[in-house]
DNA sequence: ACAGAGGACTATACAGTGTTCAGATACTGA
DNA sequence: TCAGTATCTGAACACTGTATAGTCCTCTGT
């Protein structure tokens, strides 16, 4: 006897229909839901699909597998980002304040929205290479970054772009990863604190 | 009838012995091998114990679960980390030379390292909560920049060293999450070109 | 030299997981 | 109205982490 899903009378759906109608839609939000709430170790299909209130079988109609789920919520991820990122830009017209508004909103991004933002850099999990639209969505929100570093003029704009994005994927990993709250703590500081002066750091150094 | 690990017919072990004798080694090290080739993906408990010629509960009388065998692991790369960063500042007496050296070690570690580093940032994986050695063996390897950006009178030193950690950190990230090599195929370079670029750039800019 | 204590290991079991497949159900367009 | 198709369920498989009880071996004290 499998009674690993959640109460659920036979053909006593919530909605009141055997087809849920959306769940696929359902199923990506309740996979964030359960991320940001529990944390990334937590989620497995099973429960993803308990949540939703259907069997455990139902998700295969919506994705190939566990990995396909995964990959579309980084897509969706990706997408979020690159329109933070574009709004960052709005009305700053001088690229130096521009970069340090997107490192701004690239680190903003990652903690206010850290089941996504984990997902989209957890390969092991969404399986890149199976899913290209994933890389995709990764490359718009990256050509964000290098249009504005292209007005910087730098001797090497590639590698000025790729080191910034570095900083601020780095800023952004640490605090997830508890590194800054820890290291903020033993100096008298938080996590917040710490990341805010490392991009003001950034600033001057781009002057 | 369970035939989850490898054919060992009983009592007839390949060391001859009943008791391994060095177990927990040879789980630590098989397990970074499993990483290594196949992924943190593959990762299993059971896995590990098959690879080491144990049966699946064996790894209990040295470890109390699979998270505290990561986090050992952690503690052994965190501390190889501390080695490396060390290394990389020897002879080297002007800070900057040695904080651009730091930079490059760390992301080389990464790269040759990948098992161990992969696991050092994943807390869902190691649980730091409940292993706070891994943090201690972390806290080491960021002491040594922090001594060397002590010498490099920044207006906030503290900052500083958190962003080259971030830099440092996130090009290893991206490196090893492949988004290195996709820009980098892109760009018409490649990931090790790129890292080398970024990091030549730091050196420029700290001048 | 030998008992027996305790550590290292195995066998077995249980619940939970990803995934597949046959069948049930409801929506769709002719 | 009715066949066809998309959606969902139930049951099953192999696998996972982990707990328990028991077996084997090595060591220590006498």
């Amino acid at each position: 006897m499998d009674v690993n899903y959640a109460p659920l009378v036979p053909h006593t759906r919530p909605r009141g229909s055997y087809h849920h109608g959306a769940l696929r839609e359902e199923l990506l939000n309740a996979c964030v839901r359960l991320i940001e709430v529990e944390g990334i170790g937590a989620v497995s299909l099973r429960r993803v699909a308990r949540e939703a209130g259907v069997s455990p079988a139902a998700p295969y109609h919506h994705f190939a597998d566990r990995a396909a789920l995964l990959a579309a919520i980084s897509v969706r991820g990706f997408e979020q980002l690159t329109e933070r990122l574009r709004a960052a830009l709005a009305g700053r017209e001088q690229p130096r304040a521009a970069v340090v508004s997107l490192a701004r909103a690239y680190v903003t991004f990652a903690r206010e929205r850290k089941g996504y933002f984990q997902l989209m850099f957890r390969p092991e999990l969404s399986q890149p290479e199976k899913h290209p639209d994933a890389r995709a969505a990764g490359d718009a929100a990256f050509a964000v970054l290098a249009d504005v570093v292209a007005e910087l003029d730098s001797p090497d704009p590639e590698a000025l772009a790729v080191s910034l994005w570095a900083f601020a994927h780095g800023l952004a990993a640490l605090a997830l990863d508890g590194q800054l709250d820890h290291r903020g703590a033993e100096l008298g500081t938080d996590a917040d604190m710490l990341t805010a002066r490392a991009i003001r750091l950034l600033d001057s150094m781009l002057g």
